[in-house]
DNA sequence: GTCTATACTTCGATAGAC
DNA sequence: GTCTATCGAAGTATAGAC
Protein backbone atom coordinates (compact mmCIF):
# COMPACT_ATOMS: atom_id res chain seq x y z
CA UNK A 1 0.00 0.00 0.00
CA UNK A 2 2.51 2.41 0.79
CA UNK A 3 4.71 1.30 -2.23
CA UNK A 4 1.38 2.15 -4.32
CA UNK A 5 0.47 5.55 -2.50
CA UNK A 6 4.24 6.55 -3.35
CA UNK A 7 4.31 5.79 -6.86
CA UNK A 8 1.02 7.43 -7.86
CA UNK A 9 2.48 10.53 -5.69
CA UNK A 10 5.23 10.81 -7.34
CA UNK A 11 4.04 10.14 -11.36
CA UNK A 12 1.10 13.24 -10.26
CA UNK A 13 3.04 15.72 -8.66
CA UNK A 14 6.50 14.58 -8.94
CA UNK A 15 9.22 13.17 -6.37
CA UNK A 16 8.82 15.77 -4.41
CA UNK A 17 5.43 15.23 -3.05
CA UNK A 18 6.50 11.99 -1.46
CA UNK A 19 7.17 12.92 1.70
CA UNK A 20 6.82 10.09 4.65
CA UNK A 21 3.82 12.05 6.09
CA UNK A 22 2.10 12.54 2.11
CA UNK A 23 2.77 8.74 1.07
CA UNK A 24 1.08 7.74 4.87
CA UNK A 25 -1.33 9.47 4.44
CA UNK A 26 -2.90 8.39 0.87
CA UNK A 27 -2.03 4.70 2.43
CA UNK A 28 -4.38 6.03 5.36
CA UNK A 29 -1.55 5.40 7.71
CA UNK A 30 0.49 7.34 10.11
CA UNK A 31 3.82 9.10 8.60
CA UNK A 32 6.02 7.14 11.31
CA UNK A 33 4.54 3.69 9.69
CA UNK A 34 6.86 4.97 6.58
CA UNK A 35 9.87 4.71 8.74
CA UNK A 36 9.21 1.41 9.96
CA UNK A 37 8.98 -0.59 6.96
CA UNK A 38 11.53 1.63 4.85
CA UNK A 39 13.99 3.27 7.60
CA UNK A 40 14.70 6.28 5.66
CA UNK A 41 12.79 7.73 2.19
CA UNK A 42 15.98 6.57 0.35
CA UNK A 43 15.64 3.06 1.04
CA UNK A 44 11.41 3.67 0.21
CA UNK A 45 12.53 5.19 -3.54
CA UNK A 46 14.71 2.20 -3.81
CA UNK A 47 11.85 -0.37 -3.60
CA UNK A 48 9.56 1.56 -5.25
CA UNK A 49 11.96 1.47 -8.52
CA UNK A 50 13.12 -2.07 -7.94
CA UNK A 51 9.36 -3.11 -7.89
CA UNK A 52 8.35 -1.24 -11.34
CA UNK A 53 11.34 -2.07 -12.71
CA UNK A 54 10.84 -6.27 -12.34
CA UNK A 55 7.07 -5.85 -13.57
CA UNK A 56 8.65 -3.79 -16.44
CA UNK A 57 11.66 -6.00 -17.31
CA UNK A 58 9.50 -9.54 -17.12
CA UNK A 59 6.87 -7.96 -19.32
CA UNK A 60 9.52 -6.78 -21.67
CA UNK A 61 10.78 -10.62 -21.61
CA UNK A 62 7.72 -12.20 -21.79
CA UNK A 63 6.02 -10.30 -24.90
CA UNK A 64 9.93 -10.69 -26.53
CA UNK A 65 10.10 -14.35 -26.11
CA UNK A 66 6.27 -14.55 -27.16
CA UNK A 67 7.16 -12.64 -30.62
CA UNK A 68 9.99 -10.47 -30.99
CA UNK A 69 9.41 -8.55 -34.00
CA UNK A 70 10.24 -5.42 -34.89
CA UNK A 71 6.69 -4.69 -34.59
CA UNK A 72 5.95 -5.49 -31.20
CA UNK A 73 9.16 -4.17 -30.05
CA UNK A 74 7.70 -1.01 -31.43
CA UNK A 75 4.80 -1.34 -29.57
CA UNK A 76 5.97 -1.82 -26.26
CA UNK A 77 8.35 0.98 -27.11
CA UNK A 78 5.87 3.64 -27.91
CA UNK A 79 3.50 2.94 -25.37
CA UNK A 80 3.33 6.20 -23.32
CA UNK A 81 1.95 4.56 -19.99
CA UNK A 82 4.96 5.08 -17.52
CA UNK A 83 6.31 8.53 -19.39
CA UNK A 84 5.74 10.66 -16.16
CA UNK A 85 7.38 8.00 -14.15
CA UNK A 86 10.43 7.67 -16.11
CA UNK A 87 10.97 11.47 -16.54
CA UNK A 88 10.44 11.67 -12.53
CA UNK A 89 12.75 8.43 -12.20
CA UNK A 90 15.94 10.46 -14.39
CA UNK A 91 15.27 13.40 -12.34
CA UNK A 92 16.12 11.56 -8.83
CA UNK A 93 18.56 9.50 -10.58
CA UNK A 94 20.20 12.94 -11.09
CA UNK A 95 21.07 13.92 -8.01
CA UNK A 96 20.08 10.54 -5.42
CA UNK A 97 23.38 8.37 -5.98
CA UNK A 98 22.13 5.48 -4.69
CA UNK A 99 19.09 5.90 -6.75
CA UNK A 100 21.58 6.33 -10.00
CA UNK A 101 22.65 3.32 -9.72
CA UNK A 102 19.90 1.08 -9.25
CA UNK A 103 18.54 2.57 -13.01
CA UNK A 104 21.75 2.53 -14.18
CA UNK A 105 22.14 -1.22 -13.49
CA UNK A 106 18.17 -1.53 -15.18
CA UNK A 107 18.81 0.12 -18.19
CA UNK A 108 21.44 -2.46 -19.01
CA UNK A 109 19.52 -5.32 -18.36
CA UNK A 110 16.52 -3.69 -19.88
CA UNK A 111 18.58 -2.46 -22.98
CA UNK A 112 20.55 -6.73 -23.57
CA UNK A 113 16.83 -7.68 -23.46
CA UNK A 114 15.56 -5.92 -26.20
CA UNK A 115 19.03 -6.05 -28.27
CA UNK A 116 18.53 -9.29 -28.27
CA UNK A 117 15.00 -9.31 -29.98
CA UNK A 118 16.37 -6.98 -32.60
CA UNK A 119 19.42 -8.16 -33.79
CA UNK A 120 17.36 -11.67 -34.40
CA UNK A 121 15.00 -9.28 -36.36
CA UNK A 122 17.36 -7.49 -38.65
CA UNK A 123 18.99 -10.55 -39.31
CA UNK A 124 15.85 -12.32 -40.57
CA UNK A 125 15.22 -9.57 -42.70
CA UNK A 126 18.69 -9.46 -44.18
CA UNK A 127 19.13 -5.88 -43.59
CA UNK A 128 21.59 -6.14 -40.28
CA UNK A 129 24.41 -5.18 -42.14
CA UNK A 130 22.80 -1.79 -43.25
CA UNK A 131 22.11 -1.02 -39.68
CA UNK A 132 23.76 -2.02 -36.47
CA UNK A 133 20.80 -3.33 -33.88
CA UNK A 134 22.42 -1.08 -31.21
CA UNK A 135 21.62 2.16 -33.55
CA UNK A 136 18.26 0.42 -34.61
CA UNK A 137 17.20 0.22 -30.84
CA UNK A 138 18.69 3.84 -29.77
CA UNK A 139 16.72 4.94 -32.64
CA UNK A 140 13.39 3.59 -31.49
CA UNK A 141 13.90 4.04 -28.03
CA UNK A 142 15.02 8.04 -29.03
CA UNK A 143 11.60 8.71 -30.62
CA UNK A 144 9.82 6.45 -28.34
CA UNK A 145 10.59 8.86 -25.93
CA UNK A 146 10.80 11.91 -27.02
CA UNK A 147 6.80 11.20 -28.34
CA UNK A 148 5.63 10.70 -24.56
CA UNK A 149 7.90 13.76 -23.41
CA UNK A 150 6.55 15.87 -25.52
CA UNK A 151 3.03 14.05 -25.40
CA UNK A 152 3.09 15.30 -21.33
CA UNK A 153 3.97 18.86 -21.98
CA UNK A 154 0.77 18.97 -24.47
CA UNK A 155 2.77 19.28 -28.06
CA UNK A 156 2.43 17.07 -30.55
CA UNK A 157 3.04 18.50 -33.69
CA UNK A 158 4.37 15.96 -36.28
CA UNK A 159 3.68 12.88 -33.85
CA UNK A 160 1.08 11.20 -35.83
CA UNK A 161 3.27 11.62 -38.84
CA UNK A 162 6.14 9.87 -37.27
CA UNK A 163 4.65 6.88 -36.11
CA UNK A 164 3.14 6.48 -39.18
CA UNK A 165 6.14 6.54 -40.54
CA UNK A 166 7.79 3.95 -38.46
CA UNK A 167 5.18 1.62 -38.82
CA UNK A 168 5.31 1.86 -42.50
CA UNK A 169 8.82 1.18 -42.35
CA UNK A 170 8.53 -1.24 -40.42
CA UNK A 171 5.92 -3.34 -42.59
CA UNK A 172 8.29 -2.57 -45.76
CA UNK A 173 10.77 -4.37 -44.00
CA UNK A 174 8.56 -7.51 -42.95
CA UNK A 175 7.33 -7.41 -46.22
CA UNK A 176 10.55 -8.09 -47.52
CA UNK A 177 10.99 -12.04 -46.11
CA UNK B 1 23.02 36.49 -9.62
CA UNK B 2 19.65 35.02 -8.08
CA UNK B 3 18.92 33.22 -11.42
CA UNK B 4 22.32 31.61 -11.68
CA UNK B 5 22.56 30.29 -8.21
CA UNK B 6 18.80 28.78 -9.24
CA UNK B 7 19.98 27.29 -12.61
CA UNK B 8 23.51 25.83 -10.90
CA UNK B 9 21.46 24.40 -7.77
CA UNK B 10 18.94 22.88 -10.11
CA UNK B 11 21.72 21.10 -12.75
CA UNK B 12 23.79 19.98 -9.75
CA UNK B 13 21.19 18.84 -7.22
CA UNK B 14 17.38 19.05 -9.05
CA UNK B 15 14.56 21.30 -8.64
CA UNK B 16 13.90 20.27 -5.04
CA UNK B 17 17.08 21.93 -4.04
CA UNK B 18 15.75 25.20 -5.35
CA UNK B 19 14.28 26.55 -1.97
CA UNK B 20 14.88 30.19 -0.84
CA UNK B 21 17.41 29.54 1.66
CA UNK B 22 19.32 27.83 -0.73
CA UNK B 23 19.55 29.54 -3.84
CA UNK B 24 20.33 33.32 -1.73
CA UNK B 25 23.06 31.02 0.31
CA UNK B 26 24.78 30.50 -2.94
CA UNK B 27 23.88 33.68 -4.39
CA UNK B 28 25.61 35.38 -0.96
CA UNK B 29 22.57 37.33 0.26
CA UNK B 30 19.43 36.66 2.49
CA UNK B 31 16.36 34.67 1.67
CA UNK B 32 14.25 37.22 2.08
CA UNK B 33 15.66 39.34 -1.30
CA UNK B 34 14.71 35.89 -3.19
CA UNK B 35 11.13 37.12 -2.48
CA UNK B 36 11.67 40.47 -3.05
CA UNK B 37 12.84 40.49 -6.43
CA UNK B 38 10.65 37.37 -7.21
CA UNK B 39 7.78 37.13 -4.79
CA UNK B 40 7.32 33.48 -5.23
CA UNK B 41 9.66 30.94 -6.05
CA UNK B 42 6.77 29.81 -9.38
CA UNK B 43 8.14 33.59 -10.08
CA UNK B 44 11.83 32.71 -10.21
CA UNK B 45 11.39 29.54 -11.90
CA UNK B 46 9.77 31.01 -14.60
CA UNK B 47 12.06 33.90 -15.09
CA UNK B 48 15.06 31.56 -14.72
CA UNK B 49 13.75 29.34 -17.92
CA UNK B 50 13.17 32.30 -20.00
CA UNK B 51 16.20 33.43 -19.68
CA UNK B 52 17.51 29.93 -20.55
CA UNK B 53 15.21 29.02 -23.40
CA UNK B 54 15.66 32.49 -24.94
CA UNK B 55 18.95 32.55 -25.28
CA UNK B 56 19.09 28.78 -26.45
CA UNK B 57 16.39 29.94 -29.01
CA UNK B 58 18.44 32.75 -30.12
CA UNK B 59 21.63 30.63 -30.31
CA UNK B 60 19.70 28.00 -33.15
CA UNK B 61 18.59 30.54 -34.33
CA UNK B 62 21.95 32.39 -35.28
CA UNK B 63 23.51 29.31 -36.04
CA UNK B 64 20.71 28.14 -38.88
CA UNK B 65 20.86 31.78 -39.87
CA UNK B 66 24.24 31.17 -40.88
CA UNK B 67 24.43 27.56 -41.65
CA UNK B 68 21.34 25.76 -41.67
CA UNK B 69 22.74 22.16 -42.83
CA UNK B 70 21.84 19.27 -41.39
CA UNK B 71 25.25 18.78 -40.04
CA UNK B 72 25.17 21.55 -38.39
CA UNK B 73 21.70 21.03 -37.21
CA UNK B 74 22.96 17.68 -35.61
CA UNK B 75 25.81 18.97 -33.92
CA UNK B 76 23.49 21.90 -32.12
CA UNK B 77 21.21 18.99 -30.95
CA UNK B 78 23.95 16.34 -30.10
CA UNK B 79 25.40 19.13 -27.89
CA UNK B 80 25.14 17.79 -24.15
CA UNK B 81 25.21 20.23 -22.30
CA UNK B 82 22.01 21.12 -20.67
CA UNK B 83 20.95 17.29 -20.72
CA UNK B 84 20.73 17.27 -17.13
CA UNK B 85 18.68 20.92 -17.36
CA UNK B 86 16.34 19.90 -19.83
CA UNK B 87 15.49 16.49 -17.34
CA UNK B 88 14.66 18.90 -14.54
CA UNK B 89 12.62 21.10 -16.67
CA UNK B 90 10.53 18.02 -17.95
CA UNK B 91 9.79 16.95 -14.63
CA UNK B 92 9.13 20.56 -13.34
CA UNK B 93 6.70 21.42 -15.94
CA UNK B 94 5.27 17.73 -14.93
CA UNK B 95 3.40 18.91 -11.46
CA UNK B 96 4.01 22.79 -11.91
CA UNK B 97 1.57 24.38 -14.00
CA UNK B 98 2.86 27.62 -14.98
CA UNK B 99 6.21 26.04 -15.79
CA UNK B 100 4.92 23.66 -17.69
CA UNK B 101 2.81 26.25 -19.94
CA UNK B 102 6.08 28.35 -20.33
CA UNK B 103 7.74 24.85 -21.60
CA UNK B 104 5.27 24.15 -23.93
CA UNK B 105 5.61 27.50 -25.45
CA UNK B 106 8.88 27.77 -26.17
CA UNK B 107 9.20 23.86 -27.23
CA UNK B 108 6.98 24.60 -30.43
CA UNK B 109 9.18 28.04 -31.05
CA UNK B 110 11.88 25.58 -30.66
CA UNK B 111 11.19 22.94 -33.15
CA UNK B 112 9.46 25.77 -35.64
CA UNK B 113 12.94 27.33 -35.79
CA UNK B 114 14.24 23.77 -36.28
CA UNK B 115 11.93 22.61 -38.90
CA UNK B 116 12.59 25.49 -41.71
CA UNK B 117 16.27 24.16 -41.33
CA UNK B 118 15.07 20.65 -41.63
CA UNK B 119 13.01 20.78 -44.62
CA UNK B 120 15.23 23.24 -46.83
CA UNK B 121 18.12 20.27 -45.88
CA UNK B 122 16.16 17.75 -47.56
CA UNK B 123 14.86 19.58 -50.45
CA UNK B 124 18.27 20.68 -51.25
CA UNK B 125 19.21 16.49 -51.20
CA UNK B 126 16.19 16.23 -53.22
CA UNK B 127 14.84 13.65 -50.19
CA UNK B 128 12.01 15.74 -48.94
CA UNK B 129 10.14 12.91 -50.68
CA UNK B 130 11.18 10.05 -48.84
CA UNK B 131 11.27 11.23 -45.24
CA UNK B 132 9.15 14.42 -44.23
CA UNK B 133 11.06 17.11 -42.69
CA UNK B 134 9.32 16.90 -39.35
CA UNK B 135 10.20 13.15 -39.13
CA UNK B 136 13.70 13.61 -39.53
CA UNK B 137 13.74 16.62 -36.92
CA UNK B 138 11.85 14.44 -34.18
CA UNK B 139 13.99 11.11 -35.37
CA UNK B 140 17.01 13.31 -34.42
CA UNK B 141 16.06 14.81 -31.61
CA UNK B 142 14.81 11.39 -29.88
CA UNK B 143 18.21 9.95 -30.52
CA UNK B 144 19.99 13.02 -29.20
CA UNK B 145 18.04 12.91 -26.08
CA UNK B 146 18.05 9.28 -25.32
CA UNK B 147 22.04 9.73 -25.55
CA UNK B 148 21.68 12.92 -23.15
CA UNK B 149 20.03 11.08 -20.73
CA UNK B 150 21.96 7.51 -21.07
CA UNK B 151 25.14 9.39 -20.78
CA UNK B 152 23.62 11.29 -17.35
CA UNK B 153 23.11 7.70 -16.05
CA UNK B 154 26.82 6.11 -17.05
CA UNK B 155 24.61 4.36 -19.43
CA UNK B 156 26.76 4.48 -22.66
CA UNK B 157 26.48 1.31 -24.55
CA UNK B 158 26.45 1.71 -28.54
CA UNK B 159 26.50 5.45 -28.16
CA UNK B 160 29.42 5.91 -30.48
CA UNK B 161 28.07 3.86 -32.84
CA UNK B 162 24.85 5.12 -33.44
CA UNK B 163 27.20 9.04 -33.39
CA UNK B 164 29.06 7.44 -36.24
CA UNK B 165 26.14 5.90 -38.18
CA UNK B 166 24.19 9.63 -37.85
CA UNK B 167 27.26 11.40 -38.86
CA UNK B 168 28.00 8.54 -42.02
CA UNK B 169 24.14 9.06 -43.11
CA UNK B 170 24.31 12.78 -43.26
CA UNK B 171 27.66 13.07 -45.22
CA UNK B 172 26.43 10.49 -47.62
CA UNK B 173 23.39 12.47 -47.85
CA UNK B 174 25.54 15.81 -48.27
CA UNK B 175 27.09 13.95 -51.00
CA UNK B 176 24.90 13.12 -53.41
CA UNK B 177 24.12 17.23 -54.60
C1' DG C 1 17.58 47.63 -1.65
C1' DT C 2 18.92 45.15 2.36
C1' DC C 3 18.40 44.02 6.95
C1' DT C 4 16.21 41.68 11.48
C1' DA C 5 12.54 39.35 13.19
C1' DT C 6 9.06 36.30 12.91
C1' DA C 7 4.67 33.43 11.72
C1' DC C 8 3.39 29.31 10.13
C1' DT C 9 3.97 24.84 7.66
C1' DT C 10 6.12 20.69 6.56
C1' DC C 11 9.91 17.74 6.59
C1' DG C 12 12.79 13.23 8.32
C1' DA C 13 13.51 10.57 12.04
C1' DT C 14 13.37 8.59 16.75
C1' DA C 15 11.69 7.16 21.57
C1' DG C 16 8.78 4.61 24.04
C1' DA C 17 3.94 2.88 25.39
C1' DC C 18 0.82 -0.70 24.11
C1' DG D 1 2.88 -3.72 14.17
C1' DT D 2 0.75 0.55 15.36
C1' DC D 3 0.17 4.28 18.25
C1' DT D 4 1.28 9.14 20.72
C1' DA D 5 4.58 12.41 21.38
C1' DT D 6 8.27 14.99 20.08
C1' DC D 7 12.90 16.96 18.27
C1' DG D 8 15.40 19.79 15.24
C1' DA D 9 15.89 21.37 10.63
C1' DA D 10 14.25 23.52 6.66
C1' DG D 11 10.66 25.42 3.85
C1' DT D 12 7.60 29.92 2.06
C1' DA D 13 6.35 34.25 2.92
C1' DT D 14 5.46 38.81 5.20
C1' DA D 15 6.14 43.04 8.27
C1' DG D 16 8.68 46.72 9.33
C1' DA D 17 13.22 49.27 10.52
C1' DC D 18 16.97 51.46 8.22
Amino acid sequence: MLLDAAEQLMVEEGYAAVTSRRVAAKAGLKPQLVHYYFRTMDDLFIEMFRRGADENLARVERAVGRDGSLRRLWQINADPRGAAFTIELAALANHRKAIRAEVARYAERFRAAQLDAVTAALEAHGVADQMPPIVALLLMTGVSQVLALEHALGVTAGHDATIAYIEDAIARLEARS
